[in-house]
DNA sequence: GTCTATATCCCGATAGAC
DNA sequence: GTCTATCGGGATATAGAC
């Protein structure tokens, strides 16, 4: 990252920051298999073996893509789902802007979940998605025990998963209108596993009065 | 599939059908990105310009794998879910194997879901989807009102496919334990949607009193 | 940090022979 | 239906100059 005011000589100030927006916006085109260091390279105007003074290869930006998308994710959830209302209310709210999100940065969300990018080789993948992991189960814990907070988490957020994924293919219809009709699902689906989230947890704990040990 | 004794020489007996099963191979090793035509000749030791003759593009074969992962994942639902138990249970079952289908055929859920093929594009594909979808219909219509099993589906669906495809991404761990926990997760909540399905049906009819009949 | 130039490799797809 | 041969294109990555 190059000192701000260090607009240089030849063409852009901020090379690796352009190789991100060029891949984001080349992936929002053609998808993540039609994207190229090469055809980057192309659209900014410098040479081919230019992005290898940024990034050792083609993953290292993808990763650096997708540590961009954990932290746009994540600022635009404190905005979307930081009224102090209800807490089923507040973790309804995030499931809704969990679809919006990749409603709205289509190529953020591809990147991060279907590029097939190996995020346990990309420390820095792993860290930017941990302050959204956190703000998550910041937003689950009051509504159910400890213990229990962790099924209703998994569960809220793989309906919500599910909801953008489908989305993205396509399922819910297109254009805006569909953004909103699965962001909408996705929040009801969230009151309604809030409500029964008294099934969600396992009967492991024999200590239970329930019964019924599943193999 | 090819005859038995049909060995060596030069061809097989089946190069449409060897096709697919090593486009598939090669998927489960190097991921859709790493699977090419030319790669899946060399492995069958047929010339690259073969596969041709079958397929019209890379994209062709792909579509042809897809039909064959929604035949295989119609045929396994079919074994899973057809006990005559409670609807509810039923239902759950579905979502069971909807998981456990991703979990044991990886590659075959990546062709449908993370590939990038454009299903609108390759009428097969979505006539090899109808059945599923059909039998996935069928179980959740007994559950609720005419007018909300949509509600009710899609929710069902996107709880699935959430959980299978977290699966994928290794959120829920790595081997055999993984699969089998966020099959057991999809089918708890679904269980748990269906308790709560009241809160999943839209309020856009307000003429309408009669909520969905309990059961 | 960027450029020029290049080495190496792979891929999709076609033409024409058998 | 498959082979041989090939064309045209594009990608990754490195070396060395400025």
């Amino acid at each position: 990252m190059p000192g701000p005011g260090k607009r240089d000589r030849y063409h852009h100030g901020d090379l690796r920051a352009a190789l991100i927006g060029t891949a984001i916006e080349l992936i929002g085109e053609r998808g993540v298999r039609g994207f190229s260091l090469a055809e980057a390279s192309r659209r900014l105007g410098v040479a081919v073996s230019a992005p290898y003074a940024h990034f050792a290869d083609r993953d290292e930006l993808l990763a650096a893509v997708a540590v961009h998308a954990y932290e746009l994710f994540y600022a635009e959830f404190l905005t979307e789902a930081n009224q102090d209302t209800a807490h089923a209310d507040r973790l309804a709210a995030m499931a809704r802007g969990y679809v919006r999100f990749a409603g709205a940065h289509r190529p953020l969300f591809d990147v991060l979940f279907r590029a097939g990018l190996d995020k346990d080789r990309h420390p820095e993948v792993k860290a930017a998605e941990q302050p959204f992991a956190d703000a998550f189960m910041d937003c689950v814990r009051p509504l159910s025990g400890e213990a229990a907070s962790e099924d209703l988490a998994a569960a809220v957020e793989a309906a919500a998963h599910g909801h953008a994924m489908l989305l993205l293919e396509g399922d819910f219809g297109q254009g805006n209108e569909a953004v909103e009709l699965a962001a909408e699902r996705a929040a009801r689906v969230t009151l309604a596993l809030v409500e029964s989230r008294h099934l969600l947890t396992r009967p492991s704990r024999p200590s239970a009065p329930q019964a019924t040990p599943n193999a």
